[in-house]
Formats: C-alpha cells, structure tokens, sequence
DNA sequence: TGTACATCAGTGAACGCGCGTTCACTGATGTAC
DNA sequence: TGTACATCAGTGAACGCGCGTTCACTGATGTAC
C-alpha cells in the first residue's frame, strides 16, 4: 500500500471525504451537504465517515479549512505577482471575491453561523482563516506606513479593508447585488481599487 | 369583531404568524426557524399557517420583507437625525450595521441564498431591499455631486458603501472578527467614518 | 328580523422523507514470536 | 518464513426524530332572501 500516511484499506478516506464534500458544495451547494451524500458520492457506507470524524461538524470543519488554505493561496498569488502596496492590496481584494465567486457555498460555509458558534472547538480552523487576514493587514500596514499614517488606523482599515471585499463577495453571490458577470467584474475592480486608492 | 382588515376567526394570524416568526429568530436563531415551531409559539395547529401562506418559503419571504422594512426605518432616522452629506454617510452605515448586531438572525434571512434563488418570486422583497440601497445611493450622490467626482464613479461607489457595511456586519454576526462590545462599537464607528471621509 | 345557505379559517391525524447517529459485525491489515 | 493474534477501517441494519405538507373535517362568520 506504498508509504502513504493514513493509506489503510481505502487509502486515503478522510482525504476523499473532505474532497467530496467540496465537491458536493460547487456542485450541488450547501443544503445538499449531508453525511449520507458525502458517503454515497464517496462511495463508501454512511457509517464509514464516523471513522474519521466524530460528528458532522468536525467534518464541516476539515472541509472549512481546506477552503481557507485554497483562499489564502489564491491571496498569496495575487501578491507575489504584484509590486507596489496599494497594487497589491487591491490585487489582493480581487482575488478574495472571486474566490467567493467560484465557490459561493465553500465561502459561505467558510464564515457560516453554524461554523462560528463552534470555533472554540476549532483551532486550526481559526488559524487557517487568521492567516488570510493577516496577508490584508500586512498589505494595509505597508500602504499606511509608506503614508506615514498614525498606526492607530491600522486596525481601522484593516477591518474596512476585509469588510469591502467580505460585502461586496456575499452581496455578489447572494444577490443583493444583482449584476451580469461583465458587471460583475467591473464592480470587483472598480470597488476595490477605490478602496486602495483611497486610504489615507 | 370590529373593522380590523383581515380579521376572521382568530384576528389577524398572517401578522402575528410574521411577528412569531421574527420573535422565533431573534431568541433562537435561523435553525429552530421551523413552520411548526412557528404555528406552535403562535397557539394555532401546525396546519394553520397554509390558510396564509402556500408554503414556508413564502412566510420566510414575508418576515424577511418586515426585516427590509425595520432596517429602512432605522436608516431613514439615521437621515433625519443627521446633517452633512459625510455626516449622513457615516450615521446610515452604523445604523446598517447596528440594525444587523441587533438581529442576527433575521438580518441573515434577509440576505440569505434560499431566498436569494427566489426572489424572482417575491417581487415586494426585491421592491423593499431597493428602499434600502436607493438611501445609501442617495447619500453617496450628495457627497459625490459635492465634490463633483465624475458621475461614473457613483456606481462603484455605492457598491462600495453598501459593501463595506454589508461585509461588516457579517464578520461582525459571524465571528470573523471577534471584538467585545466595546471594540465592536470603535470597529463600527471608524469604519463607516473612514470610509465616509474617504470618499472623493 | 329571521332563517337557510355558502364560505373559509383553523383542526387533528396522518403521510413519506431524509437526516445524524448507534450498534454489533466482518474482514483486511499489521505485528509478535 | 510461517502462524496466531490484535487492531481497527469499513459494513449493514436499525433507531428515533422533526420536518413540510396533505387530507377530510368542523364550526364560526358573513350573506341572500
């Protein structure tokens, strides 16, 4: 069964699992997340993901925080390919609402209600979604120190950076905001470089 | 039985059905949202909701339109309170904001994906939720025509607005910033006035 | 004003459904000697 | 290398549950004459 860790009889479940439910979320979206959907599509028993996970929940949680680690990757390509800070951030804000674009029930499981009221029992998921918030607040902190800003605004724009892109991704794919994809576009680039260009 | 419009046997239950419903919301949050529990906290059998509406969906339509109604009120005086375009910005958007720490759970069904699929279908929820987003339209112009940014601007700027309150409120409700009472209210207020002042 | 009739808001029992989870099990894999 | 044993991933049947919705009904209200 070669060297894989965690490979035993199925190979990889727990893995397969976390795939499979991201895949039920783009498919079928977030209502269709049922255990019983995940084994069936994984094709193994509705009781076999009880070997991985001790509840529903904590399944949720893996498939939560696969989805920060592909949002926080997708965040580091936007920067890594830009150079000047306000570029970046404003990169960076379109990189975070078109990963919600993508994938509208990952994102919103990603920050749902049912999620948060269990973080305490989540580390690395509150972790793994830090780190996102971490790559803004950086970006934000470079904009304001080339600017010679009081750093007491940090946290302000900070929370007003990731609030932009957080609204205008959940108002998107949730239709508050109700425009056709070329609107769409046009709204990301427009709305974020706003913002970029307009911190102090 | 006097003149009450609607009244009939009980009184008028399609009201108090939206009423009980919003009450069910605020003390125990979307999941216990249930057509039952509903006609049950309402003293009626579990059937007598259909005589009001065709299914729950339509009740859910119908308290989510009083939610749209309440939040416009609460804008609305934040206008009437307040002078100075800037000013005025800033005002709405914490009531935008406070209006969604207020009632979590009705301010998620609102903006909710089971009902943003059938909005096409609730024309008077769609009609209510503009009220919302013309105030905030009518206030970016002012400041806009002020300072006689160009009118393509207006656009992204609205969006922007509406996003940065939008995104706030959600990371807010959901714990993706996770601030006492205290910071919650700093967050609130530097945000909006950051981004009332930054405007062109 | 009084009576017969039509309307329709609310009832109570029942439906089928899919859910999360439990249980005792089987049988493949890994390990000790 | 071969055999006996322990481990534990995955199975299949079953549980209790609460849900939205349907149905035939009852009985209070409103209306026509």
């Amino acid at each position: 069964m070669g060297g894989t860790k965690g490979a035993y009889h199925h190979g990889d479940l727990r893995r397969e699992l976390v795939a499979t439910a991201t895949d039920i979320l783009r498919r079928e979206g977030g209502d269709e997340l049922t255990l019983r959907a995940v084994a069936r599509a994984a094709g193994v028993s509705q009781t076999a993901p009880y070997r991985h996970f001790p509840d529903k929940s904590s399944l949720l949680a893996a498939v939560a925080e696969t989805g920060f680690s592909k949002l926080d990757a997708r965040c580091e390509d936007a920067l890594a390919a830009t150079a000047g800070a306000r570029n970046r951030l404003h990169q960076l804000g379109k990189a975070y609402v078109q990963f919600a674009l993508d994938e509208p029930a990952l994102f919103r499981l990603m920050f749902s209600a049912e999620l948060g009221k269990f973080k305490d029992e989540y580390p690395e998921l509150v972790a793994k979604g830090k780190r996102v918030h971490d790559l803004m607040r950086a970006t934000v902190e470079e904009i304001l120190s080339e600017a010679d800003a009081a750093k007491a605004e940090l946290e302000t724009s900070c929370a007003a950076a990731w609030s932009l892109v957080h609204g205008l991704a959940f108002l998107l794919i949730d239709r508050g905001i109700r425009a056709s994809p070329h609107e769409t576009d046009a709204l990301v680039d427009g709305v974020t470089r706003l913002f970029a260009r307009g911190l102090p």
